[in-house]
DNA sequence: CGAGTAAGTTACTCATGAGTCAGTAACGTT
DNA sequence: AACGTTACTGACTCATGAGTAACTTACTCG
């Protein structure tokens, strides 16, 4: 019976054109897990179907293997963050558009896992953090501060330093998304939804760099 | 001359009780460096004055002493940030007070690394986490809401959960002080000082929550 | 001053896991 | 179908570092 005559089953395949991908998946997850030290490469190769011997045929070693899953992840998603902001809506809409396309992004597991090893492996790769810091935090913030600045040219917005609260916006977006990332171990995001979460960010925001404190509350004295 | 006689240098000394201490800043220092798995023992000893054999002697083994240390050491420090708030101040003033003290706080070396270790190494002890996490961004975040709600009730602030609002003002001090621990690689945090910083946080939280856009007192001085 | 003991050291064992390499299996080619 | 090439395997080596324990040294107290 395990070897049946029509089951012409290879017990392995050959697939050079996969391989890279894949291995870089299952890195990301066993990383991810144990940080870049603790990492076994067998767990690794085993995650990703392959045998240990077959990541030394893709990448030279563990520390390349790592450094080339960071570089590669995040160029997947972020573009399509940045696409989808109507040219001609208002500041305030902008704003809004981006914070919630950024607030998908953000959430994402393999972000809040690239975020996490960055933080903590950062000192033995200086450049690839500053690849990262630019390619993620840095960009966020220009185009944040683009729209500030834009908002405060139609007097949507207070006079506000647009790079300084670009800077302020990603950072609370940020944060929330790590947190978002693993909300049931973290008491105060437990509760929440991440709709409520991205409405209370919307809010904050808004009136932060808002030129009056948003239409309706000019009256709010009770 | 290597032994002289009235020298009776002893080539170590008996310090019992300085012992864990010494130990537990040189295990900061080290697995500050480089991580739980890739930290050594020796290093830690060395770096503490003393030999791998007496780490042994204070704590059962390498994670029970890295337990020990994330368990330690904000202790010694987060006190005293709450202590020094004026009770009879204006919410206004109080926030700004209590931004200030945190910004110090959290701005340390030994915060930014304990936080990066925190968040790295967190999958693997869940009791310590959340006792971090109860400890230092809940407690904080009970305080500020504790702050807004008070400038609610007084018509400083507008109408907005106060919960929530702690989150944000935390969240936002927050990273920031991660980063500033950091700043001479940061592109985005190389050119200000850590005063222009604090202004900007306490600008953008103050307009985030204020019931109007804040009397043009931008640039207070220390 | 000289046991006795607490504190510290050093040399060791032993498990672990990165990296290697000789061999094996899939697959294209003729 | 046999051959050659290339993708892949898995058993090996070897360095490393946690943990241990037998030994040594500082200090105490009768």
């Amino acid at each position: 019976m395990s070897e049946s005559a029509e089951t012409n089953a290879p017990r392995w395949r050959r697939l050079p054109g996969e391989r890279p991908r894949q291995i870089l998946d299952a890195a990301l997850e066993v990383f991810g897990e144990r940080g870049l030290a603790a990492a076994r490469l067998e767990d690794i190769a085993r995650s990703a179907g392959v045998s240990k011997g077959t990541i030394y045929l893709y990448f030279p070693n563990k520390e390349a293997l790592f450094c080339e899953m960071i570089r590669e992840i995040p160029s997947r998603h972020i573009a399509s963050v940045e696409a989808m902001i109507s040219e001609d809506a208002s500041a305030r809409e902008q704003l809004r558009q981006y914070l919630r396309n950024s607030w998908d992004y953000v959430r994402t597991p393999s972000f809040e896992i690239l975020y996490r090893l960055i933080l903590s492996e950062l000192h033995h790769f200086p450049d690839l953090y500053e690849q990262f810091i630019e390619e993620v935090p840095m960009r966020s913030m220009r185009i944040l501060g683009d729209i500030v600045k834009r908002g405060i040219a139609s007097g949507e917005f207070r006079d506000i330093d647009p790079l300084a609260a670009g800077r302020m916006l990603h950072s609370v977006l940020f944060i929330h998304g790590v947190w978002a990332a693993k909300r049931a171990r973290i008491p105060f995001m437990r509760d929440l939804s991440d709709n409520q979460v991205l409405d209370q960010l919307v809010d904050f925001c808004l009136h932060a760099i808002g030129q009056v404190p948003v239409p309706t509350a000019s009256h709010v004295h009770t």
